[in-house]
RNA sequence: GGAGUCGACCAGACAACCGCCCGACCGCUCGAGCAGUCAUUUUAGGCCGAGCGGCCGGGAGGAAAGUCCGGGCUCCAUUGGGCAGGGUGCCAGGUAACGCCUGGGGGGCGCGAGCCCACGGCCAGUGCCACAGAAAACAAACCGCCUGACCGCCUACCCCUGACACGCUGAGCAUUGCUUUCGGUGCGUCAAUGUUGUUGCCAGUGUGCCAAGGGUAGGUGGUCAGGUAAGGGUGAAAAGGUGCGGUAAGAGCGCACCGCGCCGGUGGUAACACCGGUGGCAGGGUAAACCCCACCCGGAGCAAGGCCAAAUAGGGGAACAAGGGUGUGGCCCGCACCGUUCCCGGGUAGGCUGCUUGAGGCGCACGGUGACGUGUGCCCUAGAUGAAUGGUUGUCUACGACAGAACCCGGCUUAUCGGUCGACUCCCGCU
């Protein structure tokens, strides 16, 4: 039934998103983070009953819009899914190039790694939670 | 049926679920404001803005790419012209413009449909041309070819002399004449109708052969002097090509045809083509070398530009108020700095705008070989801004390539899986 409730709420708006630099600094610097070869997640808290979240993609990963797009595209739609385990958190992903190179489904298994791990990390010391 | 050329087009489809951006409408909540406008008895409400929810509509490309050209638009600069710099380069047309396109001319490739060309000027000047080659530019002689002179050599023939062999003879021998008991010609003959030692010796003559010398002709080698630009060789390139004549050998030296220059005519808007005449013939290449000639070009770019505008620092003006503080100074005057309020200007973060109706598409008619133009009807077809157009699954026997709008257009170039259609060419087969 609270799966239901779940599935009727996978929106992604834009309130949702991390916009402006000043966000993306807060974040980058205070927050904790989790990293392998594929991306580099870092995570705070926010006062918000939501997740927000922003990517970083830059032209290291790929000198190619499209196969950038498509990095981006992954990162949020995982995000989108996996929104009410993160709520209360400013999330920043950032893209490595071996990104570039990967399916779609290894970006995803990937990406739920990072949030399981982050949610972990966010239980034990719960200052920032 | 196979091979090929040109042009146009498509760029996965469908379904389910979950999403993203923009817009219209409806509902709820909040904000601003009675300045305007509408309704109204008033409080106050709609038109405005923000958020949420619902529903509906729309949402990447042929190259969106490279940013290589050309324009629009915006701001700055600007009388005109020149210099510098950059670009373009057969002709004509199209276009807002172009380095684009169309048509034409010339050259090259292909059996052909077709394709390719950076296609003005090196008798304005300057520079460069490695290696090879005799020589790379007021041309030049290495080999070769030819002529002459000189010095050799070889061959053939002739002349002369000599040695040897043989024939004939002892004044003959040889040759010759249609005159044959006769003559001509060459050499010889007064030494003997020879000698005596008889297969000898001497002499004459003829033939053969050899040797030396001389002459003529031809060939050949060397040296020197000259002629030659046909041939060889070098090179990307060596004073046009082929043939005939000509010549000692050769040569536009002469002639024919081709090529080239000049002059004239004809056709064409022109590039250019054709025809006639004329000149024996200009003269290497390189201008994506400097350069010359003709034509074109002001600069920066939507992070342009415009509007609103927190915070902070500083600026200008007015009023408050002629009072105080700090510094300088022994003190006064003086000088510098410091106050409160309001306004102005500038302007960062941020927001709004520019921002999509445009040299716009599609159809039809007309003009034009065509690019295109004119007229007319219909259509509205992304507008994001940490940047939307997506994800997962299934089906389609197999689903893919290159790749993501960022102010907007016109081109060029580059990348690219597979497929559809049309026109045309060549080959094979059948009728």
């Amino acid at each position: 039934m609270s799966d239901t409730l779940a599935r009727a709420r996978q929106r992604l708006p834009k309130a949702y998103r991390l916009l402006r630099p000043p966000a993306f600094t807060a974040v980058l610097q205070q927050g904790f983070k989790s990293r392998d070869r594929w991306f580099a997640v870092f995570a705070a808290s926010n006062a918000l009953p939501h997740m927000r979240i922003g990517l970083i993609v830059s032209r290291k990963v790929s000198m190619v819009a499209v196969v950038r797009n498509r990095v981006k595209r992954q990162i949020r739609e995982s995000a989108r899914r996996h929104q009410q385990r993160l709520e209360g958190l400013d999330l920043v992903v950032v893209a490595h190039a071996a990104a570039a190179d990967s399916e779609n489904a290894a970006l995803q298994v990937s990406l739920q790694r990072h949030w399981t791990g982050i949610i972990e990390k966010c239980r034990k010391p719960s200052p920032h939670c």
